[in-house]
RNA sequence: GCCAGGGUGGCGAAAUUGGCAGACGCGCCAGACUUAGGAUCUGGUGGAGCAAUCCUUAGGGGUUCGAGUCCCCUCCCUGGUACCA
C-alpha cells in the first residue's frame, strides 16, 4: 500500500522547529536576578496538572489539557509577558511499586524510563515548556523540600486565637503533642489488605481501593495525621473568590460539609455524667424520643445494663465484621439494639431509651444523636421498625400531616417555643439550653483529619525518629531523607511497613528507631507548583524573590486539569499553602487563581476509551499522520475545552486540510513537484473587505484566547483562510498576521511560513515568536450598511440593506413600505411596530 | 435518594443584554480540472412540500411584539455523593 501523500510537508519541518527552540532556549524563563530577564514585562504563570508517568505512555486525555495552556503560553508571550510555562512529574505511586511488587525491578528504573517516553512524547508534540524547570516527586533535590515542609507543619500549630498556623513555640499549654498539625493517632483506618497500606477517605470509593479496586477494610492503626479540619473554615471562605468553576467550588464546599447547629446534653441518671449529641435542628428537642450510639462509641459499654449486655455484644460484633461495602450495601433495613439505659430529654425531663445502630457515624459530631423520628427520615424508619414513640414538633406551612416532614416550618408541642417558626425556634431553644449549661451552637463539618501515612516503598520517608516511644523531629540538616535500596517490596501483610526490613536505615541510633511510614502521593503535589519558580535553589523550597514575582498578584494564573483532582489534590494543595502562607513563606493565601477543567475525550463508538472496546487513539499515531500541528488544532476544534466529546478521525482529517490550505496559501508546487512560494504573495494593499476580516479575526481569536473558547477561534481562522483561498493577489501583511494568530494552535506551520515569507520579503523579526501579537482596529470593523429583517407579527418576511446610521422612524418607513411586508399586513390593522437598529424591525397587528 | 451540569441538523458544534437558529468543520449531493481521484477548487445541503408556505433548539405549559436563551412541570443523559444527625 502506498503511502498517503502527505498534504504539507511537517513530517520535515516539525522536528526542525522542536530542534530549533530547544538550541535557542526559546521557552526558557529567567528568573528576577537572571540574566536577560526583563522586568518590564508582566509575569504570567500557566501551570498543567503534572501527569504520573504511567507506563501505559500518553494517551488523547493528556494533551488536551496540555495544548490548551500551551496555546495560552505562546499567546502570552506574543502578548509580551514573562510566561511560567513548567512541566514535571508526579513520580511517587502506587503502580509502579506494584509493578516492582510483579516484576522486582527498581521502582525508581520504572519511573524513570516512563519519565523519559513520556517527554520524548510531549515534545513530540511541540509544547513550549521551560524544561529547565523540570521536576520529578521521586528526586531527592525535590523530595528533601517535601520532607521540610512536612517539618514545618510539625513543628506547627493551629492557634485558635489568630486563625493561623504559628510556630508551636507560641503555644502555652502543656501538651504540644496535642495540637501539632501533624500528629500520631490511633484511628479507624481504611485498611486495603491487598495493596498492605491504609488508604485515605478520599482513595476510598464504594468500600474498594481507588487503586486497584481491592476491597477495603475498617480498622484501628497509628497513623500520621495533618490536622487540616483546623483550615476548615478558611477553606471554604478563601475558594469563593477564586475564578473556579462554580461546581468545583461547590464540591468541595460540600467536601467541607459545614453544618451549623448545637450540641445538646442529655443528663444519664444511672451515671454522673451526660451524653452530648450534635443537631442541626435544635428546634425539634421536644420530638427527640430516644437517642442512638454509634457501636464504636466508647460509653456504649459503661452504659449497657446486665441484660443488654450480650443482645449489645453481639451486635457490636456483627458490625465490626462487616467491611464498609457491606455496611454501606444493606443499608436498607435500619438495624440496632437496646443498650437498657435511658437519658433525660432536657427539654421536658421525659425518660428516652438509649440504643446503638450503625447509622450513626463515630466519625461524625459526638457519635451519638437524639432521634427525632417525626423529622428526619432515617430516625423515623428506626422508630417505626422498632415501634419507637414518634412526636411531631413542627408544623409545615401547608398544614398537612407534619410527621415525616424534614423542612422548616412552625413549632408545635414544644412548650418553650409553640408558635415559632424554625429559625428562631433554633435560636430560642439554643439559648435557652446555653443559659442552663446544657448545650450551646456549634459547627460542624464532614471534613476529617488527613491521614498522611503509607505503609508503602516508593514515597518520601517521614523525616522523624522514635525514642522511648516518642516521636521527633530529624535536623533539617539531615534532609533529603532517602529511601533504603530493598530488593523485597512487597506488603508485610502485618500493616508494619516494608522499610522494615532495611534494619540498618531503620536504627538511627542506640536509642532510636525511624519512622517506618512513607508519606502518599499527594505529597509531592501538593506544593510542586512553587518549586517550579526556582527548582534549582539548593537552600530554600522556594526562594523568596522568585516566590514573590511567580506567585505574586493571585499565583498561578491558570491551572488547567481533570476534575478528578476537584476535591483531593485542590483541597490538599490549598491546605498546605495556607500552612507555608501562616508560616511567613508565601506571599499569597490561595495558589491557583484561575481554575478549568478539560473534559473526558471519549472513544469514536461514544465510550469511554479503553483497551477493552478497542478504541483506543494513540496520539503518537495522529501526529505521524497528520503532524503535531493537526493534532493539537483538532483537540482543540472538537468543541469546548470542559466539554465531555468523542474522538473523530475525520475531524482529524477536516483540521488538517485547513492546515494544508494556510500552507498552500503561501506556497506552491512548482513543476519539479517542489514546494516554493507562491507566486501570488505580494506586497499589496488589503482590499476594504479583506481589511475586515483581518481585524475581525483580530479580534476574535484574541478574545476567544482568552476564554479558552479554542474551538470558535479555529472556526473564525477558517473563515479568514476561506476568504483569502481564491484570490490572486494575497498581501502578505495579511498573511503575516494569519500567521501570528495561527502561531499559538500550529506553531510549527505558522513558524515555517513566516520564515520562508522572511527569506523572500524582509520581515522583521525574522522569526515568528519573536513578533508581536497583532492589535485591532474598530474602525475596519464597522460597515455603512447593514442586512436587518423585516418581520411582522415576529415572522421573517424579508431581508434589505439599510444604512447603519438609520434611525427608527427611517426603519418603520422602510418596513411599512416593503412589498413583502404590506402583502402580509393585508387586511390587517398596525398596533405597534418594534425596531431594534442594525437588527430588525417587528411590524404587530392587531388580532 | 440528594447535589451539579447537560439535551440544538445525519455527526462535532455556533449563537453579547431575549432580536434573522444552525457560524465553522465532518459527512453527503452536484459541477470543474483530470488517464485517474481517497488530491484540489466551485456550488448546494435542518425537515415537509412542485410551489406559495408551513414546521423545527428533549416534551408540555407560561411571560413577551419577539424565547435555544427567562419562569413552571415532565422525561432522558453525564458527573459527584451516599445513613454527615
Amino acid at each position: 500500500m502506498s503511502e498517503r501523500r502527505k498534504p504539507y510537508p511537517f513530517d520535515q519541518l516539525e522536528p526542525k522547529w522542536q530542534t530549533r527552540w530547544d538550541e535557542r532556549r526559546l521557552f526558557h524563563a529567567p528568573n528576577p536576578g537572571d540574566p536577560g530577564f526583563d522586568p518590564a514585562r508582566p509575569k504570567y504563570y500557566v501551570l498543567d496538572m503534572f501527569p504520573y508517568p504511567s507506563g501505559a505512555g500518553l494517551h488523547v486525555g493528556h494533551p488536551e489539557g496540555y495544548t490548551a495552556t500551551d496555546i495560552v503560553a505562546r499567546y502570552q508571550r506574543l502578548r509580551g509577558c514573562n510566561v511560567l510555562h513548567p512541566m514535571g512529574w508526579d513520580a511517587f505511586g502506587l503502580p509502579a511499586e506494584q509493578y516492582a511488587i510483579r516484576t522486582g525491578q527498581h521502582p525508581e528504573i520504572t519511573t524513570r524510563a516512563n519519565i523519559a517516553s513520556f517527554k520524548k512524547q510531549l515534545k513530540r508534540i511541540g509544547f513550549s515548556y521551560d524544561w529547565e524547570r523540570e521536576v520529578s516527586t521521586a528526586d531527592p533535590d525535590f523530595f528533601r523540600w517535601t520532607q521540610w515542609i512536612f517539618l514545618q507543619i510539625y513543628h506547627s500549630w493551629f492557634n485558635p486565637a489568630t486563625q493561623r498556623a504559628e510556630p508551636i513555640a507560641s503555644y502555652t499549654g502543656d501538651d504540644p503533642a496535642s495540637v501539632r498539625l501533624a500528629y500520631v493517632a490511633e484511628v479507624p483506618v481504611n485498611w486495603c489488605p491487598e495493596l498492605g497500606t491504609v488508604l485515605a477517605n478520599e482513595e476510598v470509593i464504594d468500600g474498594r481501593s481507588e487503586v486497584g479496586g481491592f476491597p477495603v477494610v475498617r480498622r484501628p492503626m497509628r497513623q500520621w495525621m495533618l490536622r487540616i479540619t483546623a483550615f476548615a473554615e478558611r477553606l471554604i471562605d478563601e475558594l469563593e473568590p477564586l475564578d473556579w468553576p462554580a461546581g468545583i467550588k461547590l464540591l468541595q464546599r460540600n467536601w467541607i460539609g459545614k453544618s451549623e447547629g448545637a450540641e445538646v446534653q442529655f443528663a444519664l441518671p444511672e451515671h454522673d455524667t451526660s451524653l452530648t449529641v450534635f443537631t442541626t435542628r435544635p428546634d425539634t428537642l421536644y420530638g427527640a424520643t430516644y437517642m442512638v450510639l454509634a457501636p464504636e462509641n466508647p460509653l456504649v459499654d459503661r452504659l449497657t445494663t446486665m441484660e443488654q449486655r450480650a443482645a449489645v455484644a453481639e451486635y457490636k460484633a456483627e458490625i465490626s465484621a462487616k467491611s464498609d461495602l457491606e455496611r454501606t450495601d444493606l443499608a436498607k433495613d435500619k438495624s440496632g439494639v437496646f443498650t437498657g439505659a435511658c437519658a433525660i430529654n432536657p427539654a421536658n425531663n421525659e425518660r428516652i431509651p438509649i440504643w446503638i445502630a450503625d447509622y450513626v457515624l463515630m466519625g461524625y459530631g459526638t457519635g451519638a444523636i437524639m432521634g427525632v423520628p417525626a423529622h428526619d427520615e432515617r430516625d423515623l424508619e428506626f422508630a417505626r421498625q422498632f415501634g419507637l414513640t414518634i412526636l411531631d414538633v413542627v408544623q409545615p406551612p401547608g398544614g398537612e400531616t407534619p410527621t415525616g416532614y424534614t423542612g422548616d416550618g412552625i413549632a408545635i408541642n414544644s412548650p418553650l417555643i409553640d408558635g415559632l417558626p424554625t429559625p428562631e425556634a433554633k435560636e430560642h431553644i439554643t439559648a435557652w439550653l446555653e443559659e442552663r449549661g446544657l448545650g450551646r451552637r456549634t459547627i460542624n463539618y464532614k471534613l476529617r483529619d488527613w491521614l498522611f501515612s503509607r505503609q508503602r516503598y516508593w514515597g518520601e520517608p517521614f523525616p522523624i525518629i522514635w525514642r522511648d516511644g516518642k516521636h521527633e523531629a530529624i535536623a533539617e540538616s539531615e534532609l533529603p531523607l532517602v529511601p533504603p535500596p530493598l530488593h523485597d517490596f512487597k506488603p508485610t501483610g502485618t500493616g508494619e511497613p516494608p522499610l522494615a526490613r532495611a534494619k540498618d536505615w531503620v536504627r538511627y541510633s542506640d536509642k532510636a528507631t525511624r519512622e517506618l511510614n512513607t508519606m502518599p502521593q499527594w505529597a509531592g503535589s501538593c506544593w510542586y507548583y512553587l518549586r517550579f519558580c526556582d527548582p534549582g535553589n539548593r537552600d530554600r523550597f522556594v526562594g523568596q524573590e522568585a516566590e514573590r514575582y511567580w506567585m505574586g498578584e493571585g499565583g498561578v494564573d491558570l491551572y488547567v486539569g481533570g476534575t478528578e483532582h476537584a476535591v483531593l489534590h485542590l483541597l490538599y494543595a490549598r491546605f498546605w499553602h495556607k500552612v507555608l502562607f501562616d508560616l511567613g513563606h508565601l506571599s499569597t493565601g490561595e495558589p491557583f487563581q484561575r481554575l478549568v477543567n478539560q473534559g473526558i475525550i471519549l472513544g469514536e463508538d461514544g465510550r469511554k476509551m479503553s483497551k477493552r472496546w478497542g478504541n483506543v487513539i494513540d496520539p503518537l499515531d495522529v501526529i505521524s499522520g497528520y503532524g503535531a500541528d493537526a493534532f493539537r488544532c483538532y483537540e482543540m476544534f472538537m468543541g469546548p475545552l470542559e466539554q465531555m466529546k468523542p474522538w473523530s478521525m475525520t475531524g482529524v482529517e477536516g483540521v488538517s486540510r485547513f492546515l494544508a490550505r494556510v500552507w498552500r496559501l503561501v506556497m506552491e508546487e512548482n513543476q519539479a513537484g517542489e514546494w516554493v512560494l507562491s507566486n501570488s504573495v505580494a506586497e499589496a494593499e488589503p482590499t476594504r473587505a479583506q481589511l475586515k476580516v483581518i481585524h475581525a479575526t483580530i479580534k476574535k481569536v484574541g478574545e476567544d484566547i482568552d476564554a479558552l473558547s479554542f474551538n470558535t477561534a479555529i472556526a473564525q481562522m477558517m473563515i479568514f483562510v476561506n476568504a483569502f483561498t481564491n484570490v490572486e493577489v494575497r498581501p502578505l501583511a495579511a498573511l503575516r498576521t494569519l500567521l501570528v494568530l495561527l502561531n499559538p494552535f500550529a506553531p510549527h506551520l505558522s513558524s515555517e511560513l513566516w520564515e520562508t515569507l522572511g527569506r523572500q520579503f524582509p520581515i522583521a523579526p525574522p522569526e515568528i515568536i519573536d513578533q508581536s501579537w497583532p492589535e485591532y482596529r474598530e474602525e475596519f470593523l464597522v460597515e455603512d450598511e447593514v442586512e436587518i429583517a423585516l418581520q411582522v407579527n415576529g415572522k421573517v418576511r424579508d431581508r434589505v440593506m439599510v444604512a447603519t446610521s438609520a434611525l427608527t422612524e427611517e426603519l418603520e418607513k422602510v418596513a411599512l413600505s416593503n412589498h413583502r411586508v404590506l402583502e402580509f399586513l393585508q387586511g390587517k390593522q398596525v398596533k405597534k411596530i418594534v425596531v431594534i437598529q442594525k437588527k430588525l424591525v417587528n411590524v404587530v397587528t392587531a388580532p
